[in-house]
DNA sequence: CTGAAAGCGCTAACAT
DNA sequence: ATGTTAGCGCTTTCAG
């Protein structure tokens, strides 16, 4: 009971079975090179004192380990749990473990957890950069351990990565604002310095190049915290302004869950006042108050492949992939016939 | 760049440095100890030669290590996630880490994650247990580690545990079903060998009985995987079957989403037709097409106070909180006057 | 098939 | 203030 108490090693349960500790290594690693009896006789030695193998002490001696660290923006994204799991679903078809952690987006705690594993002796780690600069990454590479980008295309050659082509999002859901009649948009974003929203906003902006018209005077982004509390603060002071936009692009789903509440609470009518539109199609999305139109990407496939680039090895070329999102209308943003 | 270079070690920035490695590590964790010019030496050096010391040496030989496991039963149910952040803050105040895995209720998967963590030597972890028998968190306990039991009630008095009372909870939801008029009340239940699966119920019949009715009769159980697709499965399930309930109690709110959708599709209308009640209150549950009545779990606070139980350590006495849950109504339960 | 022994990289006495 | 050194518990040759 006492913690004081050492854990119990492996030379306790040789000794117990009367036994050398190399034997009772192979018993735990290599148990064909032993004995059936003495490996028996192990056996119950190690279930007799509970023994526990030192995680620590085999890493150091053996060096190599099966866990890969993923590091994700928001763990409560609901994008992100999604992509998790499709790192998680093929990680474990090769016996390989899952460590997350989540950055909040922020460099401080990227760099913290990204230091963490390595410590760990991890083999590799996934992860969504929160900065511009990836160099502590390509420098986590330089000591011999996998590095994956995450949700984000790779701005060097030599490292892998797997990414959804938010330019194209953004402009699949401007053009569709733009379809639909709007010439004043808003745009509820993140800080640019994250990559996806500041990507989202240039194909906003292209897609209004593109139909002839001006994004400095037909866009308005407001800058908001990336959940629905965010979504509520950008609506409210949207609607304090004048000269209020028929149209609000939203750069996620949680941002456009806390828009679309505190636009009902305000009395005005989604979509027939304001059109939305969200990113990311998560799975309430089609089941709100007013069905929500947003951006598809492939999350679970997203994280499935960068697990699988990860378990090619440092040794694979890399890889890059980017996915296509899709545009899914819903009501919320499809003004009903006049 | 070759993976198969030995990690830079506290040797090699000695070398470098012109120093022992005593000095190194005293410039790792007591800088005081060591005159500023050294130590500047030492830091160059380590810069130099981008070394990140080795975690299983450190614990190895240190022992001591502040990072602390948890296992929930599913990591893309939003409860849980809300779960986890209170954990994690709890914990990042006193400079713990938290490692998260999910059991996807199979206890295989808890048995093996938890091995995992204790090979790691983490100092505590605090799981939801998937099976009914805690034996096997009594046996870690018994090796020294910290062991909180989250979202259920400790069977024992010597492991502390977190809870929020389910029976209460089932029986709130069920109550006002009855409330409302209902005498055949669908539960869309999972198996009970998940322990929040049978308390729910438990209450749900013990509404009943208090009522004066026969929870046998009155209560149809369809047991369902637990996310929306489970709901959609069971509604269809429901659909079919002729004495057809007009009242519906899902036990989460994944499963009450997947519910109302495939209601929908099949021209059923909530709450006229056929009322609703979920289970967490999670974000969303507010802002469905149907806002839907559910059953508000403190799961922020339910993470928190796990987490300063953890850090209060092995020596503390064990200590057992019960949360009481709150109804939320909304218009999925409230029929309109006739 | 089994045992003895050499470290893996680090921390914490203990010396100097 | 800095250096020296003995292990932490394990895996892995190398002998027997």
């Amino acid at each position: 009971m006492s913690p004081r108490t050492r854990r119990t090693s492996i030379a306790d349960v040789a000794r117990r079975a009367g036994v050398s500790v190399g034997t009772v290594s192979n018993v735990l690693n290599r148990p064909d090179r032993v004995s059936p009896t003495t490996r028996e006789r192990v056996e119950a030695a190690i279930a007799e004192l509970s023994f526990v193998r030192n995680g620590s002490a085999r890493q150091l001696r053996a060096g190599r380990i099966t866990t890969v660290g993923a590091i994700v923006l928001d763990i409560s994204n609901p994008f992100f749990t999604d992509v998790t799991r499709g790192i998680e679903e093929r990680l474990t078809a090769d016996d390989y473990t899952l460590m997350v952690a989540s950055s909040d987006r922020e460099p401080e705690r990227e760099a913290r957890y990204l230091r963490l594993f390595e410590e760990h002796g991890v083999r590799g780690v996934m992860v969504v950069p929160t900065g511009e600069s990836i160099d502590h990454l390509l420098a986590v590479r330089e000591r011999g351990i996998g590095v994956v980008l995450l949700d984000h295309p790779s701005p060097v050659d030599s490292v892998s990565s797997v990414a959804v082509d938010d330019v194209l999002g953004g402009a699949l859901a401007t053009r569709h604002l733009l379809d639909q009649g709007h010439t004043r948009i808003a745009f509820l974003n993140g800080t640019h310095s994250i990559r996806q929203c500041a990507d989202r906003l240039e194909g906003a902006r292209r897609a209004l190049a593109d139909a002839g018209r001006d994004p400095d005077a037909a866009l308005v982004e407001v800058t908001v915290p990336l959940d629905a509390n965010g979504g509520e603060t950008g609506i409210r002071a949207l609607l304090e302004a004048d000269d209020r936009p028929t149209a609000v692009f939203c750069v996620n789903d949680l941002v456009a869950l806390g828009a679309l509440r505190t636009l009902r609470r305000a009395g005005v009518s989604v979509p027939d006042d304001v059109a939305l539109v969200g990113y990311d199609d998560v799975t309430f999305a089609a089941e709100l108050a007013t069905p929500l139109t947003s951006v598809r990407q492939p999350r679970h496939e997203l994280g499935a492949r960068a697990a699988d680039m990860m378990l090619r090895g440092t040794d694979a070329p890399a890889e890059h992939v980017v996915f296509k999102p899709e545009l899914v209308v819903r009501e919320s943003s499809t003004t009903r016939a006049p």
